[in-house]
DNA sequence: TTGAAAGCGCTAACAA
DNA sequence: TTGTTAGCGCTTTCAA
């Protein structure tokens, strides 16, 4: 198990000096003759030494690593939020450990084991799975994004009731008599809940029938466009969307309009989320846009709290705004 | 620097057994009797344990982790492929983490630094930074993907030059006499030059006028927008555009439309790498296609034979192919 | 079938 | 200003 790296020892040897010596001019610390200091980076160029960060990770019991456990990050939602917590993690000294669970409990339980092993200084937290007991066992820092864990987990959240009502007053401003919301199977423990409920209030105290489509966070876009046109089928007097995400937004368009629908004049969609990505490539979708970058700071920021051991407040509720497009 | 977590010498006491019977239980590995195998697991089960990875991999010399070193994942391409490197890597037992360099060389240094010493197994890398020397200077294995790093590491990219005759074809079959084709600036080492010299050969060979207009990878939405009202403005006659990429073709697009001109009657557009966020977002747009996930896999397979030592070929070159949409 | 002891490469008391 | 020494928590050789 042995491996021929050029190791501290060697550097002290070849400098002439102690173990002690050469961990001191590599980090900086205590009081170093100007002669040894040279000596010593004239061997580390030499022998081109390179410190082990595993072996400094042990001593240290740190690894400035930190976890990030989401569905997937392909997908313009995540992709904004997982790349804006790196950037907010880089700057304060963390490197990232990429856990797409992939809907998959088996997979976000196999990350956990690893990761609260000591791999990982913190985690931060989105997946959309349930009852995994592993957080619940541990002293490990974690914030959750979007995701209600265990009762001592901090919360950071859009406004999504707030979102839903925007999303729904919208289309009823329109004039919309037929307002339908696509949402996930009810019983996944998703935030996009609450803009189904904001949704379903709504049209209760308007007296309107409320008809919530139940479409799978992980169909494929196929699969999806078929459920989509089941529901033109069913409800063909529909005259307003309001879809629980961008792409689904997009998706039933596309259906719309391929059977004769013009959008707005016969259909109104508002979608939900309005990423960077999906504002540059479909803007004229009105959406309820989410601060993706804030809800990443403020993420990151209670997470840097906890690991320095200081008491953080329990959930964070950040404000969504609507993105006027042409759309509804 | 003393912690006080449950380690394995913990279990061993709690056992009544040495360390060695402990690791062995845990590893299942040796002559063990039923009798110490339960003892052994009841005590871990009291006292909670949970094996320090760190200290493992500092034995094993070896992480199971992959560094992924890109620009960035908030982009359709780069974020299907760091999915999809994420998917192949996971199967084969490998934890990614995550290294986007912002397009910063300073960024992508510093995780070079860190990466190298031993954090990781092995890389991959697709940034478009000049000039690090880390990568020579080094024997951990490396593959790249789209990007040409040193001699000794091997390539996968897509068929760029291809592509870019794919794109310039696709335009002058549909009668256009004033193709414009945008790229990165020229000094930068991206495999998308292979594009420009496909688009520039082919406008030399049919006697056109090649007029390629250069754009930052990282400017943002609005300076893009910009630059293409620019280009409308120098140049009114353009009639077919091949962009880079699909982003910059959905923002030309929204450039032209506002100018009032309509597609593909006034306008065509062909876009390159038809990444799925895209394609669902944006299914109207022509463009060629990149295998982005036979990309990924190649790389993993690639790296795993470089990590268990096999030798391999230097440059895997995959086909692209043009998904004919309806604007070109 | 089990255990003692050495060591992975680094850092930091403590002593000189 | 520098060195000796004892770990960080794990795995494995070798001996019993």
């Amino acid at each position: 198990m042995k491996k021929q790296t050029v190791k501290l020892e060697d550097v002290a040897a070849a400098a002439g000096v102690s173990k002690t010596t050469v961990s001191r001019v590599l980090n900086n610390r205590g009081y170093l003759s100007q002669t040894t200091i040279k000596k010593v980076h004239q061997a580390m160029a030499e022998l081109h030494y390179r410190p082990n960060v595993i072996a400094r990770q042990l001593y240290q019991q740190r690894t400035n690593l930190v976890g990030l456990v989401f569905p997937t990050v392909d997908n313009p939602f995540f992709a904004q939020l997982e790349a804006q917590l790196d950037r907010e993690l880089y700057r304060r000294g963390y490197r990232v450990l990429m856990g797409n669970s992939q809907n998959n409990p088996q997979r976000e339980e196999a990350y956990l084991r690893q990761l609260l092993n000591g791999q990982v200084d913190g985690l931060i937290v989105g997946a959309h799975n349930e009852g995994i007991e592993q957080y619940r066992d541990t002293t490990l820092p974690i914030v959750s994004i979007e995701r209600w864990v265990s009762k001592d987990i901090p919360v950071v959240a859009a406004d999504n009731y707030a979102g839903g009502t925007l999303a729904t007053e919208r289309l009823l401003a329109a004039g919309c008599q037929h307002i339908i919301h696509t949402n996930y199977p009810h019983d996944l423990p998703s935030p996009n809940l609450e803009r189904r409920r904001a949704y379903e209030e709504l049209m209760r105290k308007y007296h309107r029938p409320a008809v919530t489509y139940e479409v799978n966070f992980d169909s494929s876009v196929e699969e999806k466009l078929v459920i989509f046109n089941q529901l033109f089928d069913k409800h063909p007097e529909v005259d307003g969307i309001f879809a629980d995400n961008d792409t689904n937004a997009s998706l039933i368009m596309r259906v719309a309009r391929e059977r004769g629908r013009q959008i707005p004049r016969d259909l109104r969609v508002v979608g939900f989320d309005g990423a960077n990505m999906t504002r540059t490539l479909l803007p004229e979708l009105t959406t309820i846009q989410q601060p993706i970058d804030q809800m990443a700071s403020t993420a990151v920021e209670l997470l840097q709290k906890r690991i320095t051991g200081k008491k953080t407040v329990g959930t964070v509720q950040l404000p969504v705004k609507l993105i006027a497009g042409t759309t509804a």
